[in-house]
DNA sequence: GTTGATCCGTCAACCGAGAC
DNA sequence: GTCTCGGTTGACGGATCAAC
């Protein structure tokens, strides 16, 4: 097994999203990676600079952001090639390291757009440095920019930022102190490719809460009236933690619900409703175990919905 | 400038259940 | 049948982060 800590540098339309591709509103133009072993000791590295096809010139914004010209890019080869070239040197065993979520996602529309998201199954179980940085060194989820992390650690910056390889570079020497034991309780699943049948489902266990994601229904409401995703067994001894609230809409694309557990006390459920490309539907749902204050929090939010709806109907009478 | 996530919110409208 | 109420949706908007 080994570690690929990657970033990739995109671009855009340079003339506003009008005039985009809507299958392809970021293009790749940059490939940075290095290649751990399991003692996170460097092994290889991976540059490879794409050749644009979709958007030929730069943004003016990435332009300012990137240490790259329109120039450089001439020398680049087909995303194509690039990608197949990378996925070679990646391996079969490639744990994905990357700073933040996106990178994943934007490799894989890219890959979508041409046909060629079969070199790369999903959902796929990555560890998210910026996630793990946040909880290794702030105790929460925070979403801190790459150099920022690096300031924090007060770490030398020895090349230019956003560069494909420099920032893959500072990810792994950010991940590099993180606590093996850390990233493996809290690996994130990049859901591009979300679970289209039963089978399919994910339900894992972290240390402090549990996660499900759904397969694919037609309609939100398909969606929460299915027993998978509703149900709310307690993730620490596998009884059904029965619904002191039962799932109300926090908004358009969020459920909440209140458990208990006899054994474990109380829990909160988090349904979050994502829509696919393709328009359909997904669940991630959470079940977190929380204090009697915070079930008594979720109580109050439920009932101040409820009060301000009634105000607002007398209003209008 | 664009996208995504995650919060927060408002507002109009609809549906179904229950009370009257 | 009418009304009230709770639950929900969809379409917004704003804010704050991040990514390029």
């Amino acid at each position: 097994m080994n570690y690929i800590v990657f970033d990739l540098e995109w671009n855009q339309c340079p003339y506003g999203k009008e005039r985009g591709n809507k299958r392809l509103p970021f293009e790749i133009i940059e490939i940075g990676a290095l290649k751990l072993d399991e003692n996170r000791n460097y092994k290889d590295s991976f540059h490879q600079v794409v050749k644009p096809v979709v958007y030929k010139k730069l943004h003016y914004r990435t332009k300012e952001i990137l240490d790259i010209k329109g120039s450089d890019l001439e020398q680049g080869i087909p995303f194509i090639e690039a990608v197949k070239k990378f996925m070679k040197w990646c391996g079969p065993e490639a744990k994905f390291c990357t700073w933040g979520s996106s990178d994943l996602v934007e490799l894989q529309r890219n890959m979508k757009y041409y046909h060629m998201l079969n070199l790369l199954k999903g959902p796929i179980f990555y560890y998210d440095i910026q996630k793990l940085f946040g909880l290794a060194y702030e105790g929460q989820r925070t979403a801190r920019s790459l150099e920022n992390a690096i300031d924090f650690l007060e770490m030398k910056k020895d090349g230019q930022f956003h560069r494909a390889l420099n920032d893959a570079y500072y990810t792994a020497e950010i991940f590099k102190g993180i606590p093996v034991k850390m990233a493996e309780d809290y690996y994130s699943i990049d859901c591009y490719q979300n679970p289209k049948t039963r089978k399919d489902q994910i339900y894992t266990v972290f240390p402090e809460y549990s996660k499900f994601i759904s397969r694919e229904f037609l309609s939100k409401e398909d969606a929460m009236k299915d027993r998978d995703v509703v149900q709310t067994r307690c993730f620490l001894c596998g009884k059904t933690a029965k619904k002191k609230i039962r799932w109300f809409s926090v908004n358009a694309k969020a459920h909440m619900c209140l458990a208990f557990c006899p054994n474990h006390g109380y829990f909160r459920g988090k349904a979050r409703l994502k829509k696919t490309d393709e328009g359909k539907y997904y669940v991630v749902r959470t079940l977190k175990k929380i204090t009697q204050e915070e079930a008594e929090h979720i109580r109050e939010k439920r009932d101040a919905l409820r009060k301000k709806r009634r105000q607002k109907r007398h209003q209008d009478k």
